[in-house]
DNA sequence: TGTACATCAGTGAACGCGCGTTCACTGATGTAC
DNA sequence: TGTACATCAGTGAACGCGCGTTCACTGATGTAC
C-alpha cells in the first residue's frame, strides 16, 4: 500500500522509476491493441511477468495511472510541437511565419496519427469514475497551446507589417464579451501579452485541426476514399488568410 | 433465441416493437448517465424490470444492439438537419443561403450539445470487438452530409452569381488527385452532381464543426472559461468568405 | 569487513462484483378449427 | 362461441470470465554500526 511519492537517487529509486515507465510502456501498448478502454493493471502486470497487486506499490491506483499517461501524452504532444517550431525557425526564411505554422500543423496531424491512442486520450471525455485531478490536467495541456499561440501571434504580426502598421488577427472584431473570456484565459495561464484576436484565431485553428485528426484517426476519410492531406494545406492557408 | 427478424403487423409484432424501443430508450439513458461504455444488456434489463437473458429475443447481442443506437443516431441528426434546412428555406428570404446556413450550423452544435453521449457514439472509434456492418454505418451516415452538401453548394452558387458568372466555391483550387477522390466519393453516394470543390469545402466546414462540437462536449472550451458561441459564428463567416 | 536490522518488491489467496451469453423451462397470448 | 394447439416472452440457473483492490506474508536488497 501507499504508493510511495519519496523521490531520491539511491539505487532502489532507479529501479522504481524504471518499473513504472515499464508500467506505463505496457500500458500504453494495451492502450494501442486493445479498444479505447482496455486498460486492465491485471493484463499490464501480466506482461511484465508480475501478478496485479504489485503494480500498486508503482501506482496509487488504475486512476492514477491513467492520469499519468495523460499528463504524459500532453508532454509529448507540446515536446513535438516545439520541437518542429525550433526546427523550421532555424530553418526557414526569418519572416516566413506561414511556412513555420504550416509545419506546426503537419507536426499536429503527425503527432495524432502516430498515436491514435494516445490523442484519444487526450481529448476524449474523462473516463468513467474520474473528475478527479481536472487541474493538473488542464495544466498539464497549456504548453502544447502556448506554442501554437505563438506561431499564429507571429504569423499575425508579418501579415500586419505586410498591409498596414495595425494590429492583425483580424477578421471580424471579436466582441467584447468573447475577448474578455479569452483575456482571462490568457491571466490564468500567463498569455497576458497575446492579443484576444491572436487567442480566438487560435482557437479557431485548434478545433480545425482537432475535427480534422479526429475524423482521420476514426477512419471517416478513409471510409470515404479521400485522402485529407490536401484539407490540411487548406486549413493552413485559409487561416493564413483570414488574419 | 434466435432473435426474430419478421416483421409483422399483429398485435404481437407491435408488442415486440414497442419492447425494442424501450430498451433503445434505456440503453441511451444508460450511455447518458454512465461513462462512455457503461452500456450493460443487464443493467438495461433491470431498468425496465426485466431479467437479462429477456433481451436475446429482441436484439441478436450487445453489438447489434449498438449499431443500432448508431444508426439510429444518425438518422436522428440527419432529420434535424434536415428540418432546419426546410424551416429556414421557408423562412428567410430566397436568396440568403449564407443565413440557412447558418442555420444548419446552430442546429448541429445544437443536437451535439443536447446528446453528447450519442453524438460520441457517432464519431469515436468503433468500441473492441466492432468491424461489423461498417457498410451499413457508412450509409447511415450520409444523408447528414447531404444536407450539408445541398447547403454548401446553394451558397457557392449565390457567392458565384454575386460576383462573377463562375462557378463559386473556389478558395485554392482542388488538386486533380484529391478532386477525383472527392467525385468517386460522390458518385458512389449519389451526389454526382456536387462539384469537386463544393465537397471539399463542405468537408473542411464539417471537420471544423467537428472540431468545435467535440472540444465543447468534452469541456474544453468551459474549462477555458470560454463561451464558444462566437466561434461557431466565426466558423459560418470564414466559411462564406473561403467560397 | 562483517553482522543486524529496516526497507520494500512481489506473491498468492481472497473479496465482491459485473459482464455477455446458453439453456431448459413455464406460462400467457393469439390463432385455427 | 368454445376448445386445442402453436407461438413466443420471460425466468432462473449456470458457465466462464475478468475486473480493481486488500491483506498478510516471504524473501531479497540496501544500510547502519
Amino acid at each position: 500500500m501507499a504508493a510511495a511519492t519519496r523521490t531520491g537517487t539511491g539505487p532502489r529509486d532507479r529501479f522504481r522509476a524504471q518499473v513504472r515507465q515499464e508500467v506505463k510502456t505496457a500500458a500504453l501498448r494495451q492502450l494501442a491493441e486493445g479498444g479505447p478502454e482496455a486498460l486492465s493493471l491485471n493484463a499490464i502486470a501480466k506482461q511484465l511477468g508480475m501478478t496485479g497487486p504489485a503494480l500498486y506499490r508503482y501506482f496509487a491506483n488504475r486512476d492514477s495511472l491513467l492520469t499519468e499517461l495523460v499528463i504524459d501524452a500532453y508532454g509529448d504532444l507540446a515536446a513535438e510541437l516545439a520541437r518542429t517550431a525550433e526546427a523550421s525557425a532555424a530553418e526557414a526564411s526569418e519572416g516566413d511565419a506561414a511556412t513555420r505554422l504550416r509545419a506546426l500543423v503537419l507536426a499536429y496531424r503527425a503527432w495524432a496519427l502516430a498515436e491514435p491512442h494516445r490523442y484519444r486520450l487526450l481529448f476524449r471525455a474523462p473516463l468513467p469514475g474520474y473528475d478527479a485531478q481536472s487541474t493538473r490536467l488542464v495544466e498539464a495541456a497549456q504548453p502544447a497551446m502556448t506554442v501554437l499561440l505563438a506561431a499564429v501571434g507571429a504569423l499575425a504580426e508579418s501579415t500586419a507589417e505586410a498591409t498596414d502598421g495595425t494590429q492583425g488577427a483580424g477578421g471580424a472584431a471579436v466582441p467584447e464579451g468573447t475577448a474578455a473570456e479569452f483575456r482571462a484565459w490568457g491571466e490564468r495561464h500567463g498569455f497576458e501579452d497575446v492579443p484576444e484576436a491572436v487567442a480566438a484565431r487560435s482557437t479557431m485553428l485548434w478545433a480545425q485541426l482537432h475535427g480534422l485528426a479526429g475524423l482521420e484517426i476514426e477512419g471517416n476519410f478513409a471510409s470515404m476514399g479521400v485522402d485529407p492531406s490536401f484539407l490540411y494545406e487548406t486549413a493552413v492557408t485559409d487561416f493564413a488568410r483570414s488574419l
